[in-house]
DNA sequence: ACAGGTTACGACGCACGTAATCATT
DNA sequence: AATGATTACGTGCGTCGTAACCTGT
C-alpha cells in the first residue's frame, strides 16, 4: 500500500525519457557510451569497412552507419574520416581504440569469472 | 530510424529491443552487461536499497527492481540476498563490485581525455 | 501499520531491418 | 556499373512509469 505514494512521481532524468515525458529538457550530465557502442566501433574500425563489419556482426550496414554516426554525435568528435569513399581514423578515433578494446573485454573475463 | 526527427535528437542511448527479422542464423554470444544495468548494480550495492538508489537515480524502484533482477537472470547467479526484508551482496555480487566499478568509471576519463 | 521490495500492466521511443539514394572508383 | 556509405521509413521489443500487491519489522 505504502509503496505506491512513497514512489511518487520521478522527474528529470539523466538519460532518455521512457515511459512518459518527466521533464521538458534531459539536458544533465554526461552522455556515457555503451558497450554496445564500442564494439561497434571497434568492429569498424578492425575492417575499416561499415559493410565489413556489418556482416561480421551479422546486421545491415545501415543500422551500423546510424550507430557510429550517434556515437560521433555523443562524443561530440568525428571518430572516421570518410573523405575520398574510404574510412579512415581520426586522432580522436585512434585514441578511443585501445581504451574500447579494454572496456570491451572486462564484461567478458568478469563474466567467465562467476560461478 | 525512427522518424525524421529522432536523428536530430541527440542524447540519450542505450539498448532496446533489436528488430531483429534477419535469417535463422543471427547467432550471437552470451549476453553482455550493459553499462546502464552495472550503474544500476553500483547504486543498489552502494545503499544496500532499491528506494534508495531509485531516489539517487531518478527512477521508479518497480524499474529498478526489475533491471536487477533482469541482470541477475543474465548472470545467472543472484547478486543480492533479499531474506529478511533486507539487501545484502551475495558472494557473486561482491565479486562483481570492483569490476563494475572500474568499468563505468572507465568511460567518464575516457572522454574527458578526448578533444 | 508502515516502509520497502516485487509483480502486473500499459506506453513511449530507440535499435534495427528493408528500401531507396548518394558517392566513389 | 559495382561496391559501399548514407538517408528514409516502419516497427518490434525492451525499459520505464503508474498502480496494486506482498513481506518483514
Amino acid at each position: 500500500m505504502g509503496g505506491a505514494e512513497s514512489m511518487s512521481r520521478a522527474e528529470p532524468m539523466s538519460h532518455r525519457g521512457r515511459g512518459r515525458t518527466l521533464g521538458p529538457l534531459s539536458r544533465e550530465g554526461p552522455t556515457v557510451l555503451e558497450l554496445r557502442q564500442l564494439k561497434y566501433f571497434l568492429a569498424v574500425a578492425d575492417d575499416l569497412s561499415v559493410a565489413a563489419a556489418a556482416r561480421r556482426l551479422r546486421m545491415a550496414q545501415s543500422a551500423l552507419s546510424q550507430a557510429v554516426h550517434k556515437m560521433e554525435r555523443q562524443l561530440g568528435t568525428p571518430l572516421f574520416d570518410r573523405a575520398g569513399g574510404r574510412l579512415r581514423l581520426t586522432a580522436a578515433g585512434r585514441l578511443l581504440l585501445p581504451e574500447a578494446r579494454a572496456l570491451v573485454d572486462l564484461p567478458r573475463s568478469l563474466l567467465t569469472s562467476l560461478p
